[in-house]
RNA sequence: GCGCCCAUAGCUCAACUGGAUAGAGCAUCGCCCUUCUAAGGCGAGGGUUGCAGGUUCGAGUCCUGCUGGGCGUACCA
């Protein structure tokens, strides 16, 4: 309807034009809007009001010479002018229906869109760290990077969704010393375990696995192991000198290199990595959300494109040393400060991995790179993209998603988390407490960069409090409405006759809810390109509520087999765009509650 | 200090990207189940959109300056 509109109001500044009212050289982007309002008609433009300066007239005067000149059409039964220059139009009611037979037609498809123009976009997402289980932070960029993939694959786009395993580094080596410190524990050593290490419960986990596949084989005296080692922090070497607990850690880490040898200090950082890796995928897969590629860092060092990316750096003229490091020239590009690619040490820098990875995104020829960071990362956005540019690509390839903190609250209270210590609340207890459906509703029911209060009392009520169950119950209310033709002893329902007598629709609830079916597709596009799946949630709430209102207003199930028929159509097709929205959204559709 | 993000009803959040009278849910108060699922519906109250300017036909939305909060400001990842 909406692109009929358009299509007349063009053939109208055409007419305009022709007859000298309009200049020719006019600038415009054409707006049409559903109506907030129902006093305003169905649709409106506030066309009037944009050309209102280069017709050199009114507004109001301008739009009632565009009423004039627009054609007549059989949809339209009415314009107006309203307010300071809106135009509003009156779309007839079978006009309004017309979605209905599309949905039946179109089915999973209704709402897909092309406004991606089959563009390819690498969507990058939770790329948390192999140190630990995912927490409830990682899952608000796992359920909106899901979302995001979804919607986007569903406008058009062409989508590989892809998870960067940061399986390179410091952090990896302090996660292979804890786990190899709580294997000696298992074995019977003493000693304190280090304030900086991993102190989670899954670190003792992987412990008793290592000790299942190597028996004591891993084993050294704890004298031996802490003979020469830096004192943590709190205690105090036979000097008298204070600890320091990254350099003794740092010393743990070398000791267990030394005291292991290559081999098997590889065997115990790959039994680590492999057992948390593992977990994490299945945690994810569980709720949801799956991934085409798993890249890994290591691949990217072992491969030499962190070397070439470097190199082309240099190439570029933007690399100098300084105190012994390799240094980019950022500021160059507007970074704030110059940053370090390659450390006085010799050990490339976390940020030369990433320079690396975003270089070979590109050279697999995405158009489009989606990365979603969490919110303490932006900082990190300018040098990323100043990097792409010193390489000779186009930074504005790379769009950033910031997805702000979930705070957590349990009975009023804050959960405070930290991977380190231990201490905090796992996405799998998140969804073992709420529920997936719960979970994914609530996290991308928010803007992303909107920070987030999860209240898990209410994402775990089974009550009206909880807005996922709205639109699920809605979902359910018309399979069991469907479920009752034949047991009320109906004909069954006859999907032809009802499509073909749609124009029985004709009361408030029915126009309504057609109106916001139609509004799909739109949602899709404008949802997609704005990388706002919460949209998506909205709209659902909307569209459920339609349904409930409608439900209540009048019976469905009516002795008239046209009527009836008719309704019915209706209700499959809200219960089609139910399903497909939910989809996007990674929530089920149950035809029971 | 500097940079980025945020601020909307008592609470949690929207607002079609600059449009008409700023909307939902929860909470509060009425009403509606002998009839298709009441996890529902109908109605009421509740607002100086943090503050002050500016841009224009028109600002919650854009620009400037404040205030308050989050994050960042490493040769960590």
């Amino acid at each position: 309807m909406k692109n009929t509109l358009n299509a007349l109001l063009i053939t109208a500044i055409e007419n305009l034009q022709a007859a000298q009212v309009l200049p020719q050289d006019i600038h415009y982007t054409l707006q049409i809007d559903a109506t907030k309002n129902k006093a305003h008609g169905d649709f409106a433009t506030n066309l009037a009001m944009m050309l209102a300066k280069s017709a050199g007239m009114p507004p109001r005067a301008l739009a009632e010479k565009l009423v004039a000149a627009l054609p007549e059409h059989e949809s339209v039964t009415k314009t107006d002018i309203a307010g300071p220059g809106f135009i509003n139009f009156f779309v007839n009611e079978q006009a309004k229906m017309a979605v209905v037979t599309q949905i039946h037609q179109q089915a999973a498809q209704f709402g897909q869109t092309s406004t991606g123009q089959g563009a390819s976009v690498l969507v990058e997402f939770v790329s948390a760290n192999p140190t630990g289980p995912l927490h409830v932070g990682h899952g608000r960029g796992a359920a909106y990077g899901a979302s995001l993939a979804n919607l986007l694959a569903f406008a058009g786009y062409q989508v590989t969704r892809e998870y960067y395993v940061n399986d390179a580094g410091r952090q990896m080596d302090i996660l292979a010393t804890s786990v190899w410190l709580r294997y000696l524990e298992l074995c019977g050593e003493t000693f304190r375990f280090p304030s900086n290490g991993y102190k989670g419960d899954y670190i003792y986990a992987i412990a008793r696995q290592l000790e299942g596949k190597f028996g004591q084989t891993l084993r050294k005296p704890s004298f031996e192991v802490m003979a020469g080692i830096v004192p943590d922090d709190g205690e105090t070497d036979a000097q008298g000198q204070p600890g320091d607990k990254e350099r003794h850690i740092d010393d743990l880490i070398a000791k267990a290199k030394a005291l292991l040898g290559a081999q098997d200090y590889e065997h115990v950082f790959n039994m680590a990595i492999h057992d948390i890796l593992a977990d994490i995928e299945e945690d994810l897969a569980e709720f949801g959300v799956k991934f085409d590629n798993w890249f890994s860092e290591r691949s990217l060092m072992h491969s030499g494109v962190v070397d070439a990316a470097i190199e082309k750096l240099q190439q570029a003229g933007k690399i100098y040393e300084q105190n012994g490091a390799l240094w980019f020239r950022s500021t160059d590009y507007g970074d704030e400060k110059d940053r370090v690619v390659v450390r006085e040490n010799g050990i490339k820098t976390y940020f030369a991995s990433d320079i690396a990875y975003h270089f070979n995104k590109l050279e697999r020829e995405f158009e489009t790179l989606i990365d979603i960071w969490g919110a303490d990362h932006h900082g990190y956005i300018p040098r990323v993209k100043a990097a792409m540019d010193a390489m000779g690509t186009n930074p504005d390839a790379l769009q950033v998603q910031l997805v702000q903190f979930a705070i957590l609250y349990r009975g009023g209270e804050r959960a405070q988390m930290s991977t380190r210590s231990g201490q905090f609340v796992t996405l799998r207890e998140l969804r073992d407490e709420v529920g997936n459906d719960a979970a994914r509703y609530f996290y991308v029911s928010r803007k992303s960069e909107q920070h987030m209060d999860f209240d898990l009392d209410l994402a775990k009520s089974k009550s009206n409090e909880n807005p996922v169950y709205y639109i699920q119950y809605a979902h359910a209310r018309i399979c069991s409405v469907l479920q009752q033709v034949s047991e009320k002893g109906f004909s069954a329902f006859d999907a032809q006759a009802g499509l073909a007598n749609l124009a029985l629709l004709t009361t408030e609830h029915e126009q309504d809810v057609a109106a916001k079916l139609a509004q799909f597709p739109e949602l899709i596009g404008r949802a997609a390109e704005a990388r706002e799946p919460h949209q998506i949630a909205y709209y659902l709430k909307d569209l459920a509520h339609a349904l409930h209102s409608y439900y209540n207003a009048q019976p469905l199930l009516v002795e008239d087999d046209a009527l009836r028929n008719a309704r019915l159509s209706l209700l499959v097709a809200i219960k089609q765009v139910l399903v497909n929205g939910l989809t996007l959204l990674g929530v089920s559709a149950p035809e029971r509650m």
